[in-house]
RNA sequence: GCCCCUGUGGCGGAAUUGGUAGACGCGCUCGACUCAAAAUCGAGUUUCGCAAGAAGUGCCCGUUCGAGUCGGGCCAGGGGCACCA
């Protein structure tokens, strides 16, 4: 019997020793077992482990233990997403270079990985800004451009003008440069793109295939994918007289001289590629183009006016939602497009809200069923016409204040009348084509990946600019292209097209003078092919395909629902290049997906009370506002409320959300895990929430999963290996939560597997001595073993269990066990529980029912009244309708 | 703005997918042990009600013998939106 505390501080390290000494969780590619892959996303080496990345990779850690212990060869390794821009904001801010920033944080972060007790295959570690990792993945981007899928394009960035540097989306703070605070403009550069959009339609129908992802994520993929079919045709343009061109309905400034008349013809103006959703066309009475469109540019370059229009829409960031959410403005160009059927002259305005990378860059409007066009058309007082209603009866009725998107049949659209919407469509579809002046087309969402980052941490681009040979291809040999260590982040822009010396190189194919490309890679295309680096490690080229094809597809990918578009979708279509160009077999990477919720925590803060007044407002008033956060680590919590630990005074307790450094309610896993040991945590990362959604940490929490480690370490110590005698109720239960625990795990369920634990362990507490509950308290290792490792290895050999309880088999489980042989059935009166009694299990109906009507409490009920019917579902209830 | 998700006791959640709502844990209350505390053990804990009973899964409406679960309409909170990773 023992007696002593189990100490996590001694027993920790003991076995994550003994782990390593024994190689336990190396994957041995040739061994005969079935392969399980199991993969957690790779963390970006920010400084320290988050509480985040401890439920991740604990969740991952359960599986691939439980993977062992159950006959499986194991691949579960870690690597480091080590490029990125934070560690350039250290080199800026604190002098260090990022290179040194980021291998020190790698240290740290391994080091409390290991204290966590993960069993990770460390033997396959790799960081992607080693040259070694980033080498070959500049030989596989030249793979990729050989077979025509990387392309130079101008595209827009967000660009700060006082510091002369790319802005990233988050560095723009309320269209302002986060350093500079000067506004931000959208400027046009020549980048680097992968073309994704050749496999648009592979990547939507291989949704389809993904059973054992989330739905959600396949949905917001395929939104994103988002495949449409339109209508492509051209407008006739309409040139009006000089004087009637560019009224200029857009808020411009200044003077400017009268527009230059536009040439004969229309020439450049008169040019195809009007997209727009069918069935629309009758109703259009606008046409609606992006700044950048050539038409736009054309009026532009002879209408001062509409340029400094268009100068005035680049303002601003360039994501969806700032566009979208943005004043919808526009400049009549004073061109009219002839619409097709009607032979109405529609106005042409050049609209901030229209993009020139989805469609054609041109639209007809339909203010009356798009919520953009109706503000538009609001705002510059066009007609809104109604083309869908209810019914054809319906056809005059007014809008609301708003556009409405519902389905119903075409009116006010002469021949398409009376139409359902998609019927209209292909009839808009057919006349158009039958003409040759149009035809049905496909477009999508999705555009092109830019992967051009005009910064130092990351991939070098390899390629080189020559005068005379033009962008030519660093040769396989002279590979990798290795970042310059001496670098200089005290002025701004980007430090690889400052330095002295590193870019200028001879040119490969004419020996001329030449200068390397000074782009680097996005990081996503680090994260794109890191599972495939993983499977092996050749050191000349960037993975060994029969290896690849041994382990992949990865068998469960964890990770945050954050990534559920971007990483994925590129990771996705990477590994489908990849197989398109006969490099790997594997078309999808991950074959089962689980996106995990976060980690939030309360705030602590004090308030004040200030005197405000708002707009239109004569007086003040005093308003109560935060005043000060406080860090978990300074607060006294208990059930009564929170007081600061310093002077005791009471704390406001603010919303349970996501742990961040600016909310100060960050828990460091170090300081608990000293506290607690790895066990107590990994248990509380388990218990309770759902692993998919968020899991609220507390004090509590992590107290009582301290508690139950005690516990649990109190009852393998009544391991009696002499005990004799059977507790078949005891047999029963230990059978069943096997099953239910494998079940769980199996699925993920982590906080249920953790249920089904805890009432094995009262069940055996409260058992009397026998070999059913010595058998008992040994399975109960066993399955502690995933999630409790350390302790689980403990008592294993306190028990005098022979080897190392990782390398253990999973307890068998008896199927004659888990069967109940009596059931409790519910008995109802108009589907209201009256009773329950307990019959023999698989009993008939006749005998359930009879059983019914013989319940004092259920006829008491009934009270006399005629029984109408009476619905017998077998093992589970009895409902009389009466 | 667009797309997506979530909502059940004081708290985290469970419910064999249409069949006994609240398993399990936290917290709290009472009791045992103790000089006392901690630790541990036992009992209780959705609300109203002495009870019988009634109400109850964000709100409203519907389908059904029966709805947390299915349908329609709202409300609230959260995530993503292409250079944060």
């Amino acid at each position: 019997m023992t007696t002593e505390r189990f100490d996590p501080a001694s027993a920790d390290t003991r076995w994550q020793a003994a782990w390593d000494e024994a190689r336990v969780f190396e994957a041995d590619s040739d061994s005969g077992k079935p392969k399980s892959f199991v993969l957690e996303m790779f963390p970006y080496p920010s400084g320290r482990i988050h509480i985040g990345h401890v439920r991740n990779y604990t969740m991952g850690d359960v599986l691939a233990r439980y993977k062992r212990m159950t006959g499986h060869e194991v691949l579960h390794p870690m690597g480091w997403d080590a490029f990125g821009m934070p560690a350039e904001n250290a080199a800026m801010e604190k002098g260090v270079h990022p290179g040194g920033w980021t291998r020190a944080n790698i240290a740290t972060m391994k080091a409390q990985l290991k204290r966590l007790g993960f069993a990770l295959d460390w033997s396959r570690e790799l960081a992607t800004c080693e040259p070694d990792y980033y080498g070959h993945e500049q030989a596989l981007f030249l793979a990729l451009y050989e077979a025509g899928l990387v392309y130079r394009k101008e595209s827009e960035v967000n660009w700060d003008p006082v510091d002369m540097t790319v802005l990233a989306n988050e560095q723009v703070i309320d269209g302002k440069g986060w350093r500079s605070g000067a506004p931000v403009e959208r400027r046009k550069l020549a980048q680097w793109f992968l073309k994704i959009t050749d496999f648009a339609e592979e990547l939507l129908e291989g949704l389809g295939k993904l059973e054992d992802w989330p739905d959600k994520v396949r949905l917001m993929q395929e939104n994103w994918i988002g495949k449409s079919t339109g209508l492509e045709f051209s407008f006739e343009l309409i040139h009006p007289s000089p004087s009637g061109e560019g009224t200029g309905v857009g808020p411009v400034g200044g003077t400017c001289p009268p527009p230059t008349p536009p040439p004969d013809g229309g020439g450049v103006l008169n040019r195809p590629g009007y997209y727009t959703p069918a069935p629309q066309v009758l109703c259009a009475r606008f046409v609606a183009i992006a700044p950048d469109h050539p038409v736009a540019q054309g009026v532009a370059a002879r209408n001062c006016d509409a340029a400094k229009f268009i100068e005035q829409c680049k303002r601003g960031g360039t994501t969806a939602a700032e566009l979208e959410t943005a004043e919808k403005l526009g400049f009549d160009t004073g061109i009219g497009a002839k619409h097709p059927f009607t032979g109405a002259h529609l106005p042409v305005f050049i609209a901030n809200f229209v993009l020139m990378d989805y469609g054609t860059g041109a639209i007809m409007a339909v203010p009356g069923h798009d919520q953009r066009d109706f503000e538009f058309a609001t705002k510059y007082r066009l007609p809104i016409p109604r083309v869908v209603a209810a019914s054809v009866a319906d056809a005059d009725r007014p809008f609301a204040g708003e556009a409405e998107s519902g389905d119903g049949v075409i009116v006010n659209s002469n021949f398409l009348d009376g139409m359902a919407v998609e019927d209209a469509k292909r009839e808009v579809i057919a006349r158009l084509e039958g003409e040759g002046r149009g035809r049905g087309k496909t477009v999508w969402r999705l555009r092109d990946w830019g992967v051009s980052r005009q910064r130092y941490w990351g991939t070098p681009i390899p390629f080189i600019h020559c005068q005379t040979c033009g962008v030519v291809p660093v040769p396989r040999d002279r590979l990798p292209v290795v970042l310059p260590e001496d670098v200089d982040f005290q002025t701004p822009g980007n430090p690889l097209d400052r330095h002295p010396t590193w870019k200028h190189v001879d040119c490969p194919a004419c020996d001329g003078k030449g200068q390397r490309e000074t782009d680097t890679l996005d990081t996503f295309v680090d994260s794109s092919w890191y599972f495939l680096r993983f499977a092996s490690q050749p050191a000349d080229r960037p993975f060994d395909p029969a290896e690849v094809a041994k382990w992949l597809p990865v068998e469960q990918y964890i990770g945050g629902i954050e990534h559920a578009i971007l990483h994925l979708l590129y990771a996705r279509f990477w590994t489908r290049a990849l197989a398109h160009i006969g490099m790997i077999e594997v078309k999808e990477p991950f074959a089962s997906l689980f996106t995990q919720g976060m980690v939030t925590h309360e705030t602590y803060y004090t308030t004040k009370v200030v005197e405000v007044r708002g707009e239109g407002e004569t007086e003040f008033r005093p308003m109560t506002v935060l005043d000060q956060l406080y860090s978990p680590a300074e607060v006294n919590r208990s059930a009564e409320g929170a007081t600061l630990i310093a002077d005791g005074r009471a704390l406001e307790i603010g919303a349970k959300i996501k742990m961040s450094k600016s909310k100060k309610n960050v828990v460091d896993p170090d300081t608990i895990v000293a506290r607690y040991g790895a066990d107590a945590v990994r248990w509380f990362m388990l218990s309770d929430s759902p692993p998919e959604r968020d899991l609220p940490w507390s004090e509590a929490g992590i107290e009582g999963c301290w508690r139950f480690v005690q516990r649990l370490w109190r009852l393998f110590g009544q391991y009696e290996p002499a005990a004799r005698g059977v507790d078949q109720a005891l047999d029963r239960k230990h059978h069943q939560t096997v099953a239910a625990v494998a079940q769980d795990i199996e699925a993920l369920a982590f906080n249920k597997a953790v249920a089904r634990i805890y009432e094995l362990t009262s069940a055996v507490e409260k058992a009397a001595p026998s070999a059913s509950r010595s058998a008992a308290i040994r399975t109960l290792a066993l399955l502690a073993a995933p999630m409790m490792p350390h302790l689980a290895e403990e008592a294993w050999t306190r028990m005098g269990q022979q080897g190392l309880v990782s390398q253990a088999n999973w307890p068998a489980v008896n199927p004659a066990l888990l069967v109940e042989d009596e059931v409790t059935i519910a008995l109802q009166h108009m589907g209201k529980l009256r009773d329950t009694v307990t019959a023999p299990k698989g009993a008939s109906k006749d005998d359930l029912e009879a059983l019914a009507l013989g319940n004092e409490k259920l006829q008491r009920s009934i009270a006399g009244a005629a029984v109408k019917k009476v619905i017998v579902v077998p093992d589970r209830l009895v409902n009389v309708v009466a």
